[in-house]
Parts: C-alpha cells; structure tokens; sequence
DNA sequence: ACGATTACTTAGGAAAAACTAA
DNA sequence: TTAGTTTTTCCTAAGTAATCGT
C-alpha cells in the first residue's frame, strides 16, 4: 500500500464531507451538544480531525517506534501467546487440509480462491431445479447425487458418492432404531436434502403451498363479576379498553409495570382505546384499580393446572389438530414443518433492557395486515370467513410464508420454516462452510489487520483495530441503530468512548484495555484484556479530544467493515468471525480436554467445558435459575447421602472379606464379589453426581444453548461423539438432532472443521 | 453512495412438558 | 398422585447484512 497515495485519498475524503460536516461545526465548537445524534456526531468528528490526521500520525508514529525499542520486550509475554495460538491454527490447518482432501470432500469446499466459486454463484441456472422438483421420496435409493457445496469441485464427485454410501449405511441402521420407538408415526423416512443439489442465483423454492396463519383467538369480555375500579369506584369497560387493561392486569406481578416508562407508555395506548367517555374520566393510572381482574386471571391459571386429565388431553389433541393443518406446508414436494405458524397475540411490548418504548400496546394482527407468499399454482391460503389478506404474492427468491409490519418498530415480521427444514439447513451448512474459509485465510487476515495498526489513514488504523477486537473479543459487528428507538446497546463498531478504560498497566499486565458497556439484549459485556501496544496508542488517539458519548470509531461503521472483509474474502462479513472463533475454540478445547481414560459422564463434562469455553468468549450469560441455591443444595445433600452409602458398602465389603477369609466357603466368596460389585457401582453414581454438581455450579451465569445452536459447527461434536463412543444424544437433543440431522449423517469421526 | 427497507439469524426468558422424588 | 425440579419448547425481541430506491 502506497503511503502517499492513501494519504491523499484521506484528504480527499475528509474534503468531501466537509459540507456536510460544518453544519455541526458550530454545535460543536459551542460545545452544547447533547450527543443525540452520533451519526452527526461522526461528521463533526470528521471536520475536526480531518487535516490534522496525518500530523497526528506521523507523530505518533515516532513516538511509538522509540518506545517500541525498547518497550517490546515487555509485551513480549502477550505476544508470544498470541504467535503460539497463531502457530497452533496454522498447524492445524495444514495438517487439517491433508486429511481433508480425503475426507469429506463433498462436504468441505476446498476451494480458496475464486475461480470455483465463481463458477459456482455466476453459471446459469443449469437444469438444477428441474431436479429438485422431481426426484426426492424415493432417494432413499442411492442416487449418486453430489451435493452442490458453495464451492465444489468438480474432482470430487468419485468420492463423494464413495463417502455418501458408507455414511448411509450407517444412517440407515440408526433410523431403523429410530423407526421401532415412533413405530407407526413416521412411515415416509427422512429426506436427506444435503445430498441433494442447491438452488443457485437466489431461488428459494418452485412450489410452495401453506394454510396461512393461525391468528391470536379473539378478545373474550370478562365475567361481569370481575370488576375494574377507577378512583375507588366500579367502573365497566368498553371491551376494546377492557381488553388492553386486562394486559396490565396480567403482568401487575411484574416489576417493569412499576417503571415509569411502561406505565407511561401503557397509559398513553390505553387511553387510545377508550371511548370519549372513559378518557373523560380515567386520566390518571395511579387510580386504577386492577385487582380483581389480576385474581381472576391467577384463579384461571390455577383452574387449568387443576383440569383433569381428560381435559387436558382434550387440549392437547387440538393443539395437534392445529399443527397437522398449520404448522406445515409444502415446499418443493417436502412436507415440512413451519417454525411459528401462529400470529403474535395482542399485547403490551416489553423491550429488553432499558426500552424506551416498553408498556407500548402491540395491536392485534388481523387478515387486512397479512401478506401472504405462496406459488402461484399452489392452493392459496383462505382468509378467515368474511376477511381479506393484504396481499397474496409469489416472491421464490424468499422463504417467509406470511409476513405484516408490527406497531411498535414498524419492522417486519415473518412465518418461516422450521431449523430442522431443507432451507434453513442449507444456509446453517453454508454458514459453517463460510467460516471454514475464513480459517484458511485468517493468518493472512490477521497479518493484515496489524499492518494496518500502523497506517497513516485514520480510517484504516480504526478499521484494523475494529477487526481485531471482532477476531480476538468475538464482539458483534455493531451496527448503527436509531436513538430513542431502542434500548441504548453497542457493538464493536458502534463503541463510545465512555465504554472504554485504558490502563496502560493493571494487575501486573501492560496495556489493558477495560470493555463496560451493554451488547445486544442489553446484556453487559465487561472484559479486561491486555492487547498489543500498537492497539493501545491507536486507542489512546482514537480517543483524543472526544466526549465521552462519542463514537470511539468515528470513521467506521459496519457497511465499511463489511465491505473491506469481502474484499479480504468472498463472502466474510464480521460475523463469520464469531462463528470461526466459536467453532475453531470448540474444536480445540475438545482436543485439550477429553481424557481418553474418562468415563461417559467425565467425557461429557469436558464437552460442556469446552461448550462453556465458547459461551464464555461470545458471553452468553443467562440470569441464574431462580431456584439455583437451593437445586445445587439438594444434589449437595444427594451427594452426601451417596457417600454414606458408599462408606456403609465399603464397610460390609471388608467385613465380607473378613468373613470369607475365615470361612473359605463358595458362598461367603461369592458375597464378597457381590459387594465389590456394589461399591464399584456405587463410586460410579457418586462420581456422576459430583461430575453433575461441578457442571451445574461452572453453569451458573452461563448459557450454553446459544452457541451450541447458532455457533458451534455441529460436525465437530459429532465427530467428537463418534470418536469417543458418546451416543449422540447425551450432547443434542430431538429438536437438536433434527436441526442438525445433515450434520449427524455427514460427519465422520475425523472430521475437522 | 447513501439512508431506508427487507430478510434472515441470533438471543434470553417464560411457559409447558417431562421427569423424579416423596 | 402429587409436588417439586429440570429440560424442552415456545416466544418474539434484537441483532446482522443484503438489497432497494433515490
């Protein structure tokens, strides 16, 4: 890259923006601004640094080089462990990619470079489709079909169908298991869509036919002994106001309608729903009195725990009746399974975490706002008698069913299909495969970014320091949001000053920098890490002269990320590093921490270590189960109780022992073998509740679910189970297996991601 | 080239179901 | 059987990123 040039590209840059920049500059120079608006407070940012960018630099730049003289020595402790880890991909990698070419290669793009995949996403459509429609139900018959991988080779075909069969045998057998269980219930077997070619240029489907959505059941007055009182007195409701006050009612037990906000917010929709006459009188919701209608709805909860069994069952069957007729449809001559065929019912929205617009009432959906997406020649869904959809339309380069725009965003909603469905396995797989590219290129990716600490363009420093943070935090990208619309929550892109500390020395540990801010759901990253000098005096200029609401990354923002990591890699966005971090971290503390002498339960405690491993790094935290305390007492006391017996087993053991010594009979040996089998059988319980009480405690505050379903390449855990004789189900359950059922039937136990 | 819109993935908590101990 | 606990499923909010439209 050419200094100068660059250089002057930057100039012309911050030119650019100048017009639009000094609008703010007053503001800022006034030094009264408010911070409500980051996107102008880029701009502002922009005019003030602009031109001084490069003296900046080259000033720094001195600086920095002197101290690095002798400064480096004393990072070298941190940076030795990063080249090791840095060491340890790459070996891994090379020795991964001479098993693989074996391996799956129908399964594993071995394609770096372009020219496949170009091949891949820009050839015409061939005749694949044609395919598709016609030949699933009876693949159960080898068809020595290839998958079309994002980026297959041509060679491969020969071994893929060689690998395929092998796998299918064994596939087979377990679904013959499977089979014996759910006896007459599935008689079609499953469709093994990845063997199967994909779709090219954007199609998502030929055929599609559904019954549309189930909507929210209707209002139901309440009984006239129910009572609402406003200011001490009966009041009876109109049904649309009586309706919306039951929503209060039924969350009165929670602490956000004690927020001033919710309350705000509910009281301003409410009054929205009455009649002239009731907001005449209700105008002030501290004299609402909602009590009785929030006993009724306790008593009806209790009632229906309380139902008999039949009653239950009743309920029940009609859920299944329901779902036979709605919760599938019909794509591409596979029935499948609708992930949310139900419309969202009417209520008062709860955002997470400090939500401006919680309280805010969520209206009914109703046909009118319904478009429906169908194939033209399929059967459309009726609306409900005397109703009309919205629209009905035959967009095949989607895969919702049925969308409407919600009220309080104004953001579109979706039916789609099910995690376990051809199209979203397919895009699962993909995503997988995405980040196994990234895994060839990341050394080259990395060596980048660090040279890119060093440049003179502002925009490149906070661009490579942006990355680095994504690549060894696993932050989310951080895209801009509106203010005032949403919970005030960050990314990596999106960072302020104020979420930073710098520390040019903590707890014994050079250049540390100190993350505390909120991150999606509003919940709170908080980090302490040491990083590499450069990083730390970019930081410490990124920061220079800011407030602290202001943008720490002033001159970035995730579409020019994006747009630079699908520069570096075809089809790398900031997210494939979460999942490349996320699955390469499993893979490796699978490696490191399975003992091959453990038993079944040790073995899985160390999966769910290295599960934890990648919770942790995407910090996925959960609040601590309510009733945690007293769960880990009770194994606590089992535990104990296991350990007299064990005691009390040991001792009749020795005794036994004593016995037969003496007496030297058949029978009194005989004992003896008996009670050794129940100590050992014994230890054996104890030593799986003391493994259950370690996981359970490690597992407090973290969860797990996330990354094992959206993050962690299956493959690698099945492979994992296969290696060490783990059945499958001890890691993924049913729902888990369908998901993940091409995983389950391709991976072999050397399968590496 | 941009802001807005759209499509789709990722997320934690609540509710329901399944399991277990009493 | 019941009551309590744990696991699974449901729910839908909140992200990311691609595409649209100007």
């Amino acid at each position: 890259m050419s200094g100068d040039h660059s250089h002057n590209e930057d100039q012309i840059d911050c030119g650019s923006r100048v017009n639009d920049s000094h609008k703010h500059k007053d503001k800022y120079k006034e030094k009264e601004h408010k911070h409500k608006d980051h996107k102008k407070d880029k701009e502002r940012e922009k005019s003030k640094h602009g031109n001084s960018d490069y003296k900046d630099f080259s000033e720094k730049k001195h600086k920095e080089k002197e101290k690095m003289k002798h400064k480096d020595g004393s990072t070298d402790k941190y940076k030795d462990k990063h080249k090791e880890k840095r060491k340890e991909d790459k070996m891994r990698s090379l020795d991964g990619k001479i098993k693989k070419e074996k391996e799956n290669g129908f399964a594993s793009p071995q394609h770096f470079k372009s020219e496949p995949e170009n091949d891949f996403y820009h050839s015409p459509k061939h005749d694949k489709s044609l395919k598709r429609e016609r030949d699933d139900d009876n693949d159960s018959e080898f068809k020595s079909k290839k998958i079309k991988t994002e980026n297959e080779k041509k060679p491969k075909k020969r071994k893929q169908d060689e690998d395929m069969k092998s796998k299918k045998t064994k596939k087979l057998k377990g679904e013959v298991t499977d089979g014996k269980k759910k006896a007459k219930k599935e008689p079609e077997e499953k469709w093994k869509w990845w063997e199967e070619e994909r779709y090219t240029d954007g199609v998502k489907w030929k055929f599609l036919e559904h019954k549309g959505p189930v909507f929210a059941p209707p209002y139901e007055p309440l009984p006239s002994h129910v009572k609402f009182y406003y200011d001490g007195k009966q009041m009876k409701l109109s049904p649309e106001a009586e309706e919306v006050a039951t929503f209060f009612a039924k969350m009165l037990d929670h602490e956000y309608t004690t927020k001033d906000i919710f309350r705000k917010n509910f009281f301003k929709d409410w009054r929205k729903e009455m009649t002239g006459e009731e907001k005449a009188i209700i105008t002030d919701l501290k004299k609402c009195n909602f009590n009785e209608m929030s006993e009724y709805f306790k008593a009806q909860s209790e009632a229906r725990k309380a139902m008999t069994k039949e009653d239950k069952l009743k309920i029940k069957e009609e859920n299944e009746r329901v779902l036979q007729e709605y919760g599938f449809c019909i794509m591409d001559n596979h029935k499948e399974r609708i992930a949310n065929f139900r419309i969202e019912p009417p209520g008062l929205f709860r955002g997470r975490g400090d939500h401006p617009k919680m309280g805010m009432l969520k209206r009914r959906i109703r046909p009118q706002d319904i478009i429906v997406n169908c194939s033209k020649d399929s059967k459309h869904p009726e609306p409900p008698p005397g109703t009309k959809w919205k629209e009905v339309r035959h967009d095949n380069k989607v895969t919702w069913l049925v969308s409407w725009t919600e009220n309080i965003q104004g953001s579109i909603k979706y039916i789609m299909l099910n995690p376990s469905s051809r199209i979203k396995g397919e895009k699962d797989w993909q995503k997988y495969e995405t980040a196994r590219r990234l895994k060839k290129c990341v050394d080259r990716i990395r060596n980048q970014y660090r040279e890119d600490w060093k440049s003179k363009e502002m925009r490149i420093r906070q661009r490579a320091v942006a990355l680095y943070f994504i690549d060894k935090l696993a932050l989310r990208a951080g895209n801009e949001k509106e203010e005032g619309e949403t919970a005030d929550t960050v990314g990596c892109c999106s960072l302020r000053v104020e979420h930073i500390n710098l520390h040019p020395e903590s707890d014994g540990q050079e250049y540390v920098v100190e993350f505390d801010f909120l991150g999606k759901d509003s919940i709170r990253y908080y980090n302490k890490v040491p990083v590499e000098k450069r990083v730390f005096k970019n930081l410490q200029l990124f920061m220079e002269n800011k407030e602290p609401d202001d943008d720490l990354f002033d001159r970035l923002n995730t579409s020019i990320l994006n747009k630079h990591l699908q520069e570096l890699m075809d089809g790398l966005t900031a997210k494939v590093f979460r999942t490349y971090n996320a699955s390469i971290t499993l893979q490796q503390q699978l490696k490191e921490l399975t003992n091959s002498e453990d038993n079944i339960p040790a073995k899985i405690l160390s999966y769910n270590r290295a599960n934890r491993a990648v919770a942790i790094l995407c910090n996925h935290q959960r609040a601590p189960p309510k009733t945690f305390e007293k769960s880990m007492q009770n194994l606590q006391a089992k535990i104990d109780a296991k350990r007299d017996q064990l005691s009390d087993a040991k001792r009749e053991l020795k005794s036994a022992k004593a016995d037969a010594k003496v007496r030297k009979d058949e029978k009194s040996k005989k004992s003896v073998e008996t009670k050794k089998k129940a100590v050992q059988r014994i230890e054996e319980q104890l030593m799986k509740l003391e493994v259950q009480a370690t996981d359970r405690e490690e597992n407090k505050q973290i969860a797990l679910g996330t990354s094992k379903l959206n993050y962690l390449d299956p493959r690698i855990s099945v492979a994992w189970c296969k290696k060490w004789g783990i059945p499958v189900e001890k890691i993924y359950n049913k729902t888990q297996r369908e998901k993940f059922a091409w995983a389950i039937d391709m991976a072999d136990d050397d399968f590496e991601f």
